[in-house]
DNA sequence: ATTTGCATGTAAAATGTTACATGATTGC
DNA sequence: GCAATCATGTAACATTTTACATGCAAAT
């Protein structure tokens, strides 16, 4: 939040559509958790509240991050980070994968492989419209650096996806016996 | 849960202490969820408790999968498998990067690469010791596309993070103004 | 003696999502 | 008039983690 304050004093809203528009790609935020946040950065004063009835729609609250605030922020961007720590459904279900036919293994695969494709497809554009409409903004290449990181990770996990079909192919098909009575 | 019961009866302990053996790369579960869980899954006779009291320690519950139980794990295996939201705190420090020096970024990336580099030897031992240890194992195949998702994943970030610190350094270092005073 | 490992469970806290309530303005 | 967009906030719900309470037995 205080980094995208760090941009431009914005509302909730916008702090909202900003998120979906920059790093949706490895990060959600809801109305649930943004508006209570605030909230408690202006209580904490590191931002502060100023109401604005100007624009269309209904009155809206305008946050500014405070030099407290920016302090906290690039206090927080030294701070170690943990690896973020991952519950990958289908691995889950590929784990298990001899309890079921290998079509049903197949599918799982090719649907997260289709997702990826489009992902990395949606990916290409931002990144050339981005280059395209603010070729001098400052900021640019740490969007960039992150946006990489979307397209190398999908682009291993396509690869990964392609193997495994393979491996799966050559596996012998299990018995059925799991849908059936007795393991 | 049922997946680990498919392969043998076994208690949340036991569940918990598979768990970190097999698939911590991907999945992890605590006693707060096992033992509800498990609790649940009686009550809808998906499995079966068994009092046990044979072995060292204290009086252990022993769970077996019932046909019913088996039924759910295959019809689970085949439902959509909605792709794994993430959030990953190290690109959004990233993403705002500009707000500190070079040094602190590349500190974070270089933490995380340490990190994946930890990793990859780890994944490595566990794949030749699964390959040495249970050859004829039906399952091992399954297990070892898993732990190849690991390993390829992790490469490919070790390659973005060499590019994205090579890419920091042939940037300007951002002017000193994030932390002191007005942006 | 004391630590470690086996073993089960609950409660509290933190985190996050979804749904709901409200309401003004703009464009069709 | 009606839908879409702008806009704020709360409440309910679901999920997950961490801490706590309990306690036996074997090894050090």
């Amino acid at each position: 939040m205080l980094g995208f304050l760090s941009y431009s004093p914005m509302s909730g809203y916008d702090i909202k559509k900003m998120v979906e528009a920059s790093i949706d790609n490895f990060w959600k935020e809801s109305f649930g958790q943004i508006y209570p946040i605030l909230k408690k950065l202006d209580e904490q004063g590191l931002v502060e509240k100023t109401a604005d009835a100007t624009s269309g729609g209904r009155a809206r609250n305008v946050y500014a991050i405070t030099d407290k605030g920016r302090e906290a922020l690039s206090r927080w961007l030294g701070e170690e980070t943990e690896p973020p720590r991952i519950r990958h459904e289908l691995l889950l279900k590929l784990f298990f994968g001899r309890r079921v036919d290998h079509a049903t293994v197949r599918r799982q695969i090719q649907a997260y492989r289709e997702h990826l494709e489009r992902d990395l497809a949606h990916y290409g554009e931002i990144y050339e419209q981005l280059i395209a409409d603010c070729p001098d903004e400052p900021e640019l290449p740490y969007w960039l650096m992150t946006l990489r990181y979307g397209q190398r990770e999908r682009a291993a996990m396509i690869e990964w996806c392609d193997e495994t079909i393979e491996t799966l192919e050559s596996l012998p098909e299990p018995e059925a016996k799991a849908t059936v009575g007795r393991g």
